[in-house]
DNA sequence: CTAACTGCAAAGTTTTTGCAATTGC
DNA sequence: GCAATTGCAAAAACTTTGCAGTTAG
């Protein structure tokens, strides 16, 4: 568990994607970090965009959220534990509160389960703007 | 979120990849469900295998879980509500009992949250084969 | 009979990678 | 200087799809 620092140089093309990834609320794929990064370097590469992508994830600075329904990843920066919420209908990412109840869980206990390194909590629907009609 | 019924055939081919999600357990992959089909049925497609899959989930008897570190897909049949954890050392996946606090949660307080279809709880880390040692 | 389904192979999507050139430190 | 990084393009990995032939009902 512990964060491997490897060497690493600050680029231009790292900075402007955590640059990008820090503003939150996004959860942008890779291919639309590629796109707000280009309004800045126009010249980095989707290869790049991937490789600081995992780059980031390696050393703890980036999370990748892959939902049920999207065939691509999206990601977001490091930040306090929260569940997320994945409308159906519009496809948008929200953040929610971790429930309190599952920070305290003991899945220690599992009779499977030596040691715990992450939670990840979903929750899939329709959202207030997309509104509670059939789909 | 009704379950629409539209026409359909019981074809072997559909039968033997049901009959592998029923088996329970084993949280197979697209591929690992061709391979394991072609046991009974040699001649089955890896096309038809997906397309049987994405028929089964639309039809609710199948679901799909994509954990944050592999790139496939893994399937299983239907079954009652419950977490995943996922072992990232050997990579296997075990069913765990769903925390009873979050069946009883109410979501729909959620201010931006409309309706909720379903809650995917992942839960990351070693298992008791690969042990609590270092990655 | 006929529409759902299949096998096959080609194509689509998303992500990774090899390589020569560039660039932080 | 030199190794980490980049852009580019090719390849890999996973999934979907078009089509002609097959088959369940």
């Amino acid at each position: 568990m512990e964060q491997k620092v490897k060497k690493s140089r600050n680029t231009k093309q790292r900075a402007v994607i955590l640059e990008i990834l820090r503003k939150g609320g996004s959860h942008p794929t890779a291919e639309s970090i590629y796109h707000e990064a280009r309004k800045t370097l126009p010249n980095i590469s989707l290869g790049t965009v991937y490789r600081n992508l995992n780059f980031l994830r390696e050393q703890g600075l980036a999370h990748e959220i892959r939902t049920n329904s999207e065939s691509s990843s999206r990601f977001e920066g490091k930040c306090p534990p929260h569940a997320h919420f994945h409308c159906t209908k519009c496809q948008s990412v929200l953040d929610l509160p971790l429930p309190p109840c599952l920070k305290e869980l003991e899945w220690n206990g599992e009779s499977d389960i030596a040691t715990v390194n992450s939670l990840d909590l979903h929750v899939t629907g329709a959202c207030r703007e997309c509104g509670p009609a059939a789909s």
